[in-house]
Formats: structure tokens, C-alpha cells, sequence
DNA sequence: ATGAAAGCGCTAACAG
DNA sequence: CTGTTAGCGCTTTCAT
């Protein structure tokens, strides 16, 4: 008959004949243990149905394992793929992601990372470079490795991977002005939430007036997210208060396509009648018709090299550099 | 100057001249204590940097206030949408949720659950019914609630929250019936991994077989994700292979929306040439020319509901009952 | 409303 | 290769 409570190594020690220590060590690889006490300490386990408990591991060993991360939302390809391939840089190394959704608001990071830091994570990646106040002093007294991503942060907290939004934007512009495009537009969210997607409108309105254009045309798409229906509503928008518009730069693909849907039920010719650009590579603008115009941020590779940077802050590694990733444009069908 | 270890309680007690019990207590809403006896600690704790530290909480205490859950993807809308929908019920109790990947995979599942068990979280959510033997297992002796997702398991482990799959596109198989089409194929994943898709897949052949209609046409779209460009190929095959073919359900509306971008690069007309049906009602079916005729299976429902069950579960509630969702066909331009 | 004692389950540190 | 001791930081339990 077995006990109700669940079996610890204490239980495993006693049934086994050996130390709790000794049990301790033969379920950590690579410590020095007689091969047959091992196993049958692991048969024993086994019969026992005993699950090593981690919770009593991190209290004794001051360390968790986890890593917290915080993303504006969850539903959202970009910010899947950097999880994507932080979860895999780091889950090889045998860490674990503790996930947080601020849904593209400081005052919900601040308090998200204030629940996450009681977890004792071993580090913090956050999105973007801009927290409130308080947010900013509970990362830099974590006494943990902070990395913000998705941006280049005016003051970085510790590292961070990301690339300039507004540089990226610029780019697009630049390869719309080149076209033969001048009257420019662009549609994006709520300028008080999303702070990348405000740094994609300012850096677009940056380089329309080095090109001595005029920047006037900016659709607001609300707070975000801002998706396929925001986009499209957008798009009816600018169609009406800007009917001359002849090329429009969306803040992500996903709103693009909904503008390019918008162009389709009203019969108006893309990119002949007006060109649409995307911005975040998402699979759907690579497939629509016409396929969008677009720039690659790069969001698995900045999860990849945040997943490795955290690597090398907890190891300690000398020398370690933040990573700023360059952003590709990527010209399809959508633009000429 | 303050001291490099990170403060703890006694820290704060030996500072406010109180027990580390009151300061304790001070933490915790709701219990008794003198106020300006709370303030004063409260104030030392801001002073201090203090971070109050879950891990010896939990162990102590024997909560994590951890809700497991395992989803074949993060990057796929439906089960964002289930882990939005948990996210608020639980986060609203206090509960965080520990998210882990299988992609699509079963013996990645295993591994999982056996790593997310350890973590010693209060109840356990997976996604479908079908897991290997020693997962089913770990899941039947975690000694915390189970609840299987977006399925209606053959032999549940504990509770579920789901629909039938194979019913589901049965009833999109009848629509199609009834709408005059005949000759139907089928797109869907590769059978051995994604056993939701496998469902629909056999709920089509079985549909087809009940209006003694032939039920060959089946593309097999590879090894789960099946997005959007495996749908785009699968609808290449399907005009080469079967090119009298009438209309065509495909595993999802990723599926069926990059199947809808190979008729428009082809020319081929939907629906008036050939109709296309989706699944899951992601947000690009409703948008795209023509909308997509898909079903809604209730991704944030199912997982509103499993945070529910779950809370009832954990309070201990009785008569706790099994949630059968209700699939909804939404009909819209891409079939007639 | 506050305190004292004990211990959650594991492992660091040291000894042998 | 194995054991002993102590303690991680908090909270349960019982007293006052």
C-alpha cells in the first residue's frame, strides 16, 4: 500500500538503503556515484513514482533555472519567433522560459516584471527600451543579467539585441522615394502604447522630410495590436482623406495585408494605383497577391542572440558586446 | 553602504525591530496586522530593494500558484488564443502560467510534462488527447488536475475542454453537400504527428463515405506546422492530381489561405471554379478576398472554459463536469 | 496583533 | 565514492 503523500528523497534513501545525499547525487548527471547504487536508486525512484522537486533544488541551490521574458502579446508572429528561438538557445542549455504578456502596456510590464523577478529568475529579457520608472529600478537592482530587445534603447539597463526602428523605416522610405514615390503615407497605431511602432512613424516622418516631402499623411489605427482589420479600416481611411496617396507604409505586414485587402474589395490596383509596405516578414506577406514589400527585423535571430547573450552573462564571459541587428528590406510585388 | 546579498525578511525585520513572522505577514493581504506596523515594514522592503523570493515561499508553503500547460506551437493563433484565454481567467486568481512547446510531438510532450511536473505546479493543461504511455502516466500520478484540450479524448486522463475534430468537418462536408459539390478534397497535415489534424482528416473520409461520395482526394501537406506555403503546395498538387476537382477543406485557415493564393497565381476562380473551406477561424479568413468559409472552434473559449474548470478544480468544487464545445460553420464567400 | 520554534525537500560544504 | 551537518527563506503552527 502505498504512502499518500508524495515520495521524496528521503523515502528513496530509506527504501534504498543509502544516504539522502547519495540520492541526490544520482539523479545529477556527472557526479561521482557507483554505477549499481545508481540504478537502483533510479528503479526505486521509478516504483515510487517520485518526482524530483525543483522547488526545494532552487530554494537550497540559489538557482532556478528560469530565465523570465516579457513580450507585448502573444499572438503575434514576430514576438512567437523570437520566443521561438530563445526557447531553444536556452531550453538546449536546460533553462526554462517563465513567459509575460504586457499587451503593449508599461504600467502592465512594470508590474509583470515586479511578478516575475519573485520567481528568482537567473535573467530578464524584456521587449523594447522604454519602462516606467519603477520597472527601470527593479531591473537594475535585480542583481540579474537585464537584455531589452526590438530596439535600441536610448539607455540600456544591461545588453541588449535589437535595431533601430527608425532606421528601418527609413530605409523603406528611401527605396519608395528612389521608385519615383512622393506622396507617402503611413499607417500605424496609437502613438502613446506601441513605442516600436512610434519609433517606425517618427523615423518615417524623419526621412519624408530629408527628402524634403511632405509627412502630413499618417493614418492612426488605434491602440494596438493593430491587425489585418485595423490596417484595412486604415486603408478606407487614407483612401478617403488622402485620395492621391500613392504609396503607403504600414507598421507591420499584418496590417499591410489588411490594406491590401481593403485595395481589393474596392477594385484599386496594387502597386499600380498605390504601393503598400509591410514591416516584420510574416509568413503572409511573402504569399499574398501581390506578395508585400517588406523589411525582415530579424525576430528569430533576436531571440537567438539574446538567447546566446544570456548564456554568455551567466557564464560570465569577458568582453560581452550588445548586438544590433541590421534589418533587410525585402521588395516584392507590392511596391515597384 | 548596502549589503551585496540580496535582502530577506530578517533583513527587514532586524531593520523595523519586528519578527520576520510580522514582516510576513505584512506581505499578505488580508491578514492581521497593525497598520503603521505594515507601513513601516513596507517602507523598509522599498528601502532595502527588497524582492519578496517565491521559491521559498512555495516550498514552504507547498504552492507554486504554477499552472502547467503544454501547446504544439506557440506560433499559431488558436492556441495563442487558448493560452490568452487561460492566461486571464488564471492570472486574475494569481495563478502563472508555465508554458511549454511539443511541436507537434509527442515524445517532446513527454519530456515536457515530466520537466513541467517537477516545477510542482497546481494543475496541468495539455493540448489533445493522445500522449504516449509514460506521459499518460506521469499525468495520471502528478497528484494535481489534468485537463486535455481541444479534443474529446477517448479515454481522459481527468477533465477535458473540446470538440469533436472529425464532427466538426463533418459538418463542413455536409454544408458542402448541400451546396451541390461532389467531387471534395482534403488537405491536411502529415497523419502520424498532429493527431488533431489526423481527426479532421478521418472525420472527412467518413463524412464523404456517409453521402457515398468517393473520398480519395487527400493531399498529404508533410509534417505539421501546416501553414501557409505547405497549403499553397498542397493546392498545386491538388489542381495537377485531381483537376476536376469542386472544392476542397483544408486542415486550417492557414492552409486553405495560402490554397486560395495558388488559385489567384494560377487564374483559377474561388469559388466559382473551385470552393475552399478552412479551420479554426483565424483572423485572415475573414479578411482575404474572398473570406474563407471555415469553422470556429472556440480557441479563446476553450481556454476561458479550462481556466475555469481548472479554478473549480483546485477549489475543490463538486459535481465538476467535462466541457464539450460547440463548433460553429461560418459560411462565407469562398464557397457558394 | 505579534512572536518562537520548527521544517518544507533539497544540496553546499566538508569529512572520510 | 558516500555520509553528516547545516541551512536556503519563507510560513505553518501554536502561544501569548
Amino acid at each position: 500500500m502505498r504512502s499518500d503523500k508524495t515520495p521524496t528523497m528521503a523515502d528513496i534513501a530509506r527504501r534504498t538503503g543509502v544516504s539522502p545525499m547519495t540520492v541526490s547525487r544520482a539523479f545529477k548527471p556527472g557526479s561521482l556515484i557507483n554505477k549499481d547504487t545508481r540504478d537502483a536508486i533510479l528503479k526505486a525512484a521509478e516504483d515510487l513514482g517520485y518526482v524530483f522537486d525543483s522547488t526545494a533544488s532552487n530554494l537550497r541551490s540559489q538557482k532556478t533555472d528560469f530565465i523570465a521574458v516579457t513580450i507585448p502579446s502573444i499572438n503575434n508572429a514576430n514576438f512567437a519567433e523570437t520566443v521561438g528561438g530563445l526557447s531553444e538557445t536556452l531550453g538546449a542549455r536546460g533553462y526554462q522560459i517563465l513567459l509575460g504578456y504586457t499587451n503593449y502596456d508599461l504600467v502592465e510590464e512594470e508590474r509583470l516584471v515586479e511578478q516575475l523577478l519573485r520567481r528568482k529568475p537567473q535573467a530578464i529579457v524584456v521587449t523594447g527600451g522604454n519602462h516606467t520608472p519603477r520597472a527601470r529600478k527593479l531591473l537594475e537592482n535585480a542583481n540579474v543579467p537585464v537584455v531589452e530587445t526590438w530596439d535600441v534603447p536610448a539607455a540600456p539597463i544591461g545588453h541588449f539585441v535589437g535595431f533601430s526602428n527608425a532606421a528601418a523605416v527609413r530605409g523603406m522610405v528611401d527605396h519608395f522615394v528612389a521608385a519615383g514615390y512622393r506622396r507617402i503615407a503611413f499607417i500605424g497605431g496609437d502613438a502613446s502604447r506601441d513605442t516600436r511602432g512610434s519609433d517606425r512613424r517618427l523615423g518615417f516622418i524623419a526621412a519624408l522630410a530629408g527628402h524634403g516631402l511632405d509627412a502630413s499623411r499618417l493614418i492612426d489605427a488605434g491602440p494596438p495590436p493593430i491587425s489585418m482589420r485595423e490596417g484595412a479600416d486604415a486603408m478606407a481611411r487614407l483612401l478617403s482623406e488622402f485620395p492621391d496617396t500613392e504609396a503607403v507604409i504600414c507598421v507591420s505586414d499584418l496590417s499591410a495585408f489588411g490594406a491590401l485587402t481593403e485595395c481589393q474589395r474596392r477594385g484599386v490596383a496594387v502597386p499600380e494605383r498605390i504601393a503598400i509596405g509591410g514591416f516584420g516578414d510574416y509568413e503572409i506577406g511573402g504569399i499574398c497577391v501581390p506578395a508585400l514589400t517588406t523589411v525582415d527585423a530579424g525576430a528569430r535571430l533576436i531571440g537567438e542572440r539574446t538567447g546566446r547573450l544570456v548564456l554568455d552573462l551567466i557564464d560570465a564571459l569577458p568582453d560581452i558586446s550588445d548586438v544590433t541587428i541590421e534589418p533587410r528590406l525585402i521588395v516584392r510585388d507590392s511596391s515597384r
